[in-house]
DNA sequence: ATTTTATATATGTATTTAACATATATAGAC
DNA sequence: GTCTATATATGTTAAATACATATATAAAAT
């Protein structure tokens, strides 16, 4: 049983992959509160990124690679029930490593707002040309 | 002499590569008029999705791509100077295929576009408790 | 005349990320 | 005792980017 959309064949589609932005959005739910893995898991479509469930491939080895860079830190979580848990904390260098990420996506959003605008008059050109 | 930017090492970002979006931008292009690979490469950075020079590989691989699922048919062109010209036309399919990739950027821009206006509530919040 | 430069297309390879798949373990519910 | 939910982890493939290089035409410069 597969996570997310499968490969279609063939489709005319070159980028088949959607950029996850699976570092920014842990940074941004772990500045909210500290969270462990599989919550994170859980919290990730909300962001709007992942249209099913979060790949846990994907979270944990993130979560690990921020760990290695000293963006978050991590403790183990005995309370409660079920197997132990491992919670991640956000750093005061992954809150600036963020804040950095936002501006990049600032700047995304804005080529990607130019060209969907482009599109928009080239659509309509065509459709003036057929009356 | 390489292109673009280049790997800073150890800087704890994980997502050094952004979106080009090469299929939509030629497909866009093609669809203003039919233009030669040399030429999108030229145009493709007035899009925004690339800061330097365009990648000669993705063009010309992304043009074999398109033309394969006949989104774009192309002709020799030997008039003028210089070296024969391979001109692309994009094909009704082609125009077709732009159009739902707009959706799907409308998706990608508005998915960002909360993305980072979470971000500003965040970082404000954080801010306010520094009072 | 031959070297250089601009134009033009093409292929090779490595890196990175996403996508998909599976393994392992704890503990409560049935 | 088996099943299910919770929880973490690793393996593998495929796709797109990034970087590098090869090849050829023709005009301009020396």
């Amino acid at each position: 049983m597969g996570r997310g959309k499968q490969y279609q064949g063939i489709c005319g589609c070159f980028n088949q992959r959607q950029q996850r932005h699976v570092e920014p959005s842990i940074l941004f739910l772990l500045w909210q509160r500290p969270r462990h893995g599989y919550e994170l898991m859980a919290d990730l479509p909300e962001l709007g990124f992942f249209q099913g469930n979060a790949d846990p491939g994907a979270v944990y080895r993130m979560l690990r690679h921020l760990e290695q860079f000293e963006l978050v830190t991590s403790a183990w979580d005995t309370t409660g029930s079920g197997p132990a848990k491992r919670l991640y904390t956000v750093t005061d260098a992954g809150k600036e490593q963020l804040q950095q990420w936002q501006q990049s996506l600032i700047e995304q959003r804005d080529a990607l707002e130019h060209f969907i605008n482009s599109m928009n008059s080239l659509f309509l050109t065509e459709k003036d040309s057929e009356i």
